[in-house]
This record gives C-alpha cells, sequence and structure tokens, in this order.
RNA sequence: GGCGACGUAGCUCAGUUGGUUAGAGCAUGCGGCUCAUAUCCGCAGUGUCGUAGGUUCGACUCCUACCGUCGCCA
C-alpha cells in the first residue's frame, strides 16, 4: 500500500473570530502537511479544516447579533477561511458542518450506529449546563447548581435523549492506548487520557430535543431530535473525503489519521470519538496530537481580561512567514507557551534578519560584485576540508530535520536549519572571499566559494518551505531558481552558467527603541 | 482531596540508561573583519543545577520530605 496520510486540525467553533490559539494549531499542522506532501507527494496528503457550526453556543451567539444560525456562521465561516489564506494554511477541505453533504454523512453513521444497537434511549433529567452543553452530576456541581467550568448556575432539566454506549468500549480503547505508546502524544497527554479511563464511563448524549434546540443535524430515526453538536463535528474530519460514508475508505483512511487537537479537548478525542469509532467496527486514528495553550505575558488569554492576541493583527504587521517562525520556533509542541511582541521582535532581528536575511544578502552581494550574479565554478565541487564540511552540512540537513518534523518538534527542526546557517556565516569568515577577491588570481576560488554558498542557500530555501513558504520562494525567486531545481540535492541544482539576481533586503531589522 | 508534571546562567530552555572542569541561543562586555540589513566571526563570563536529608566510590540525573508553580480528575 502507498503510504497515505489524512491529517486534520480541530474544526474550529465558530461562536467566534480566530485567535492565536487557532493560528499556532492551524500553522503546526499546516507545516506538518506541507512536509508530509514533500515527502510522500501531494496526491497521497489530504488535509482537513473547517468549523464547527450547530449547537446551543453558536445559536446564542447569532441570537446576540440579530442574525440567524446559518447567516452568522457564514460569516464566522468565511472570517476563518479568510486567516486560513493570510496564514499560508494550504488545506485541502474546508468542512463546514452546515455543508449538505457533511449532514448526509453524519446521518449515515447515526443511522449505522443504531442498527449495530449502540445507540439507545432513555428518560433523563438533571442539570445542564448550556456553556458545556451537557448535563452535570450532583457531586461535579459547585454549590449544588454552579457549573464548574463556567461559574455559572445550570438548569435542572429532564427529557428523554439518545445515548451513546460509552462504557461498552471503555477497556478497548485503554487497551489501545496502553499498547500504542504514541498513540496520543506527548506522553503527558496518553497519562491523562489512561487515568480517564480508570473510572466507569456514563453513555454519552448524542441527541438534543428539538423543543429545546433544533439548530442541529436531525436524527435519522427519530424527527424529534438534532444530534448533539459534538457528535456532529468528529465526523467532519472524515465527512469531506466520501458523502456517501463509503466503508472501505474509511476503514483505510483512519489508519493513517493525524489529529491535531488542543489540550482543552483531550477528553472528547481520547474517549468519545475513539467509542464512536469502534460503534462502527471502525478502526481508529494514528495519532493524537495535542498541543498546549499560548499564554500572554505570563496570562491565560481570555476575552473578559482583553489579552487576546489577533494574528489578523500581527500577521498584517510583521508578514505571516514571521508568525509562523516565531510560534513554531519558540515554543515546544505539547507545552504552553508564552506570546509576547517583544520576544518575537527580538526573534526576528536575531534570526531573521541578522542570520538568514544578512546571509543571503552578503552572498548575492558578493555574487554581483565580484561575477554580475554569474555562477562560474561547479557547486559542491570545492576541494579543501572547509568545502567538504560544510557540503556535508547541506547534504544531510534534510535528512536531520526529517525525524524531527514527524516527531512534531517543530522548534528543533528549526534549530538544526540555523545551525547550518551558522556554518555557512562561518564559512564565509574562514574563507575570506572578499579578500581573496582583491588579488585577480584567487578569483576561481572565490567563484567557487560563492557557488558553495548559493547552492546552499537553494537547500536551505526548499528545506524552509513547510515552516516558511512565502521566504522560501522569495529567497528561491532571488537565487532564480525554479520549483524543480529547488528539490535537487546539494551539489545537484545550480550548474555553471547560472545567475542569481541583485539581492534586496527580505527581513529588515526592526529597531525596537524607534518603536518604542 | 486524589493523581501527575515542573522548578538548571539576567531571559528562554538542552541535559541521553547516575561518572572527568554542567551546555546552547538571546541579552551583556571585550577584541577582530568589512562582502553584508550597525550585520558577521572570536573570546569572556557568571550558575550553592528549588530547599533539606538519604542511597552510592560518585547524583542535575535515583529515593524521601518540604517549599513554589501548574495541570488533570474529583
Amino acid at each position: 500500500m502507498a503510504d497515505r496520510i489524512h491529517i486534520t486540525t480541530a474544526i474550529a467553533y465558530s461562536n467566534g473570530p480566530p485567535h492565536i490559539g487557532h493560528a499556532y494549531e492551524f500553522l503546526a499542522t499546516d507545516t506538518y502537511a506541507r512536509y508530509q506532501r514533500r515527502k510522500l507527494g501531494r496526491e497521497n496528503v489530504t488535509f482537513v479544516t473547517g468549523t464547527d457550526e450547530h449547537g446551543q453556543k453558536n445559536r446564542d451567539a447569532a441570537a446576540a447579533e440579530k442574525l440567524s444560525p446559518k447567516a452568522f456562521a457564514d460569516k464566522i465561516s468565511s472570517i476563518f477561511r479568510a486567516a486560513d489564506a493570510e496564514l499560508g494554511i494550504e488545506y485541502d477541505y474546508f468542512v463546514r458542518t452546515t455543508d449538505p453533504a457533511h449532514e448526509a454523512f453524519v446521518q449515515e453513521m447515526l443511522r449505522r450506529t443504531h442498527e449495530r444497537g449502540d445507540i439507545y434511549f432513555k428518560d433523563y433529567e438533571g442539570y445542564y449546563c448550556v456553556g458545556c452543553e451537557r448535563f452535570y452530576t450532583d457531586k461535579e456541581l459547585l454549590d449544588g447548581n454552579v457549573c464548574p467550568v463556567h461559574k455559572k448556575p445550570v438548569e435542572f432539566v429532564k427529557e428523554g435523549n439518545y445515548f451513546l454506549k460509552l462504557e461498552k468500549y471503555r477497556d478497548q480503547i485503554r487497551a489501545h492506548i496502553e499498547s500504542n505508546a504514541d498513540f496520543i502524544r506527548p506522553e503527558r497527554y496518553r497519562n491523562e487520557a489512561l487515568r480517564m479511563l480508570d473510572e466507569p464511563l456514563s453513555d454519552l448524549s448524542i441527541s438534543r430535543p428539538k423543543a429545546r434546540l433544533d439548530w442541529g443535524i436531525e436524527l435519522p430515526f427519530d424527527s424529534n431530535f438534532v444530534t448533539y453538536v459534538w457528535y456532529d463535528a468528529f465526523w467532519a474530519y472524515l465527512s469531506p473525503l466520501s458523502p456517501t460514508g463509503d466503508e472501505a475508505l474509511l476503514k483505510r483512511t483512519l489508519p493513517v489519521t493525524e489529529h491535531f487537537i488542543g489540550k482543552d479537548i483531550l477528553k472528547t478525542h481520547a474517549v468519545y470519538w475513539p467509542a464512536m469509532l469502534l460503534a462502527l467496527g471502525l478502526p481508529l486514528f494514528r495519532h493524537l496530537n495535542v498541543h498546549g495553550f499560548l499564554n500572554f505575558g505570563g496570562e491565560r488569554m481570555s476575552k473578559s481580561s482583553g489579552n487576546i492576541v489577533d494574528p489578523h493583527e500581527l500577521s498584517q504587521k510583521y508578514g505571516s512567514d514571521v508568525l509562523r517562525y516565531f510560534v513554531l520556533r519558540e515554543f515546544v509542541y505539547g507545552l504552553d507557551g508564552d506570546f509576547t511582541e517583544d520576544r518575537l521582535i527580538d526573534r526576528f532581528n536575531a534570526d531573521l534578519a541578522n542570520d538568514i536575511g544578512n546571509l543571503t544578502s552578503r552572498v548575492l552581494s558578493m555574487a554581483a560584485r565580484y561575477f554580475n550574479g554569474e555562477i562560474t565554478e561547479t557547486p559542491g565541487a570545492g576541494g579543501d576540508a572547509q568545502d567538504a564540511a560544510l557540503a556535508e552540512m547541506f547534504t544531510t540537513l534534510g535528512a536531520r530535520v526529517a525525524p524531527q518534523v514527524e516527531e512534531l518538534a517543530f522548534n528543533r527542526a528549526l534549530e538544526t536549519i540555523w545551525q547550518v546557517l551558522d556554518a555557512a556565516n562561518k564559512y564565509i569568515v574562514a574563507t575570506s572571499p572578499f579578500t581573496l577577491a582583491k588579488d585577480p588570481a584567487s578569483l576561481p576560488r572565490v567563484a567557487q566559494i560563492l557557488a558553495n554558498l548559493v547552492e546552499g542557500l537553494r537547500v536551505i530555501a526548499d528545506t524552509l518551505e513547510p515552516f516558511m513558504p512565502l521566504t522560501s520562494k522569495k529567497i528561491l525567486e532571488l537565487l532564480n531558481v525554479d520549483d524543480k531545481m529547488a528539490r535537487e540535492p546539494f551539489g545537484k541544482g545550480i550548474r555553471v552558467g547560472h545567475r542569481v539576481k541583485p539581492t534586496t533586503p527580505i527581513f529588515p531589522r526592526i529597531d525596537k527603541k524607534a518603536r518604542a
């Protein structure tokens, strides 16, 4: 079987516009997807993102703006699409849970699960939190009637609902997590998930009576109910691939599925979602990749404290690649991080302006000054120890970055690339082409050094593509390299006779003092 | 309350299964170069490795308690 991979972000709950946390998840996932496309071929990668538009909170948010739920969802969904475009998120499918095809898919899954016997009806009464869209037991509530999450009084609700058998699958899910060490990664979240499975699970209510909430997908076996928003949303990961719910396709896809989610929705993805799949006799996904939160200046971002970082604003101000670089380089996937604009600027100056920007600039500048931009020696052919050491760095770069991306260690992957940038800067100082150039007899050596550097820059730009697609493209354009040549290994790309373009600054340094 | 994680240079962090003088980047200071975006290169550091004990020939690395921060479950 040819290697194929299916990649998803969480389907964003569309009751408000995207914030930096969404952006972080999208960027990490997009980087992973771009890497996989390069490795497996574009046709073997599917990347799904989208918006989760049903449910009571969305309906209420719409009402607050005096819009119909659908009109409100249209608005929010389009904002998310625009954010994806602005951040360079290259998805294959943008699914909306209000898409008719998705709704049909969910109904098909409900029908099959019902037929298989894992959905049953039960009269129920209890305390319900609107914000959580779930029932609470007495002992979970604070002060008898206050939701522990939202700190607001819950409603006492008496109604019949359909339930999915969760407890039935608890042992099976736990066994799967235990025997697949990296099923949930990083490990800290695996341990949390296992603890959730230590105690018996209450079956999951997967319906809401239309009398109370009609903004959802109607149950195929009872038109008095719509399905619970979470049950609906999970299927968005798969519905775009097969509107009819082709079982063979689902069985092929799930084992190569990589979910990217935030730590706040660990339980739903580690417990509910696997149970939903097992109830249909479907295999489980390959990995649940859980990331942490981005705080701001040491404090948790929240609407109430007004410290929400707007990715659109940052993108406009610094460029989407700068935002991409910062969050991927500065934060460890899986751990919480602290976001401040000050640190972003420090990273910008130290890594982007001084390192990669300046290196590109000095190399192209010398190429133009001494050889009119023409490459007159074979790149990678230099014979001395310094040349060989540099060539080794460039030749092995891709192979060293690959496992780091596979492990979601984007920060270390970028560090690896930057070590090579450092090596290139040291190589320039050690070989001093600008000094040699003063003696005409040394020009062939100068040409060789520059050829090596230009070819190295090409490899760096290519390796950087998943992380910073626009910067990669910009450098390759300056090097006058097309897509095909870009992908060649070190020493096989640029040839004698090639011409590079005059330099222009890629990342002009930001003067913090002038800004303050 | 139960379980767990973390606490290493000014800052952000690495430190593999315990073993010679504890590392990197940024920031700081000094020196060098001049192709380059006041950029680049070299050198210099500083650290009671949270606290107090314990195991060991030897612990940042294992154990216990405590302090601090945080997370999950309740």
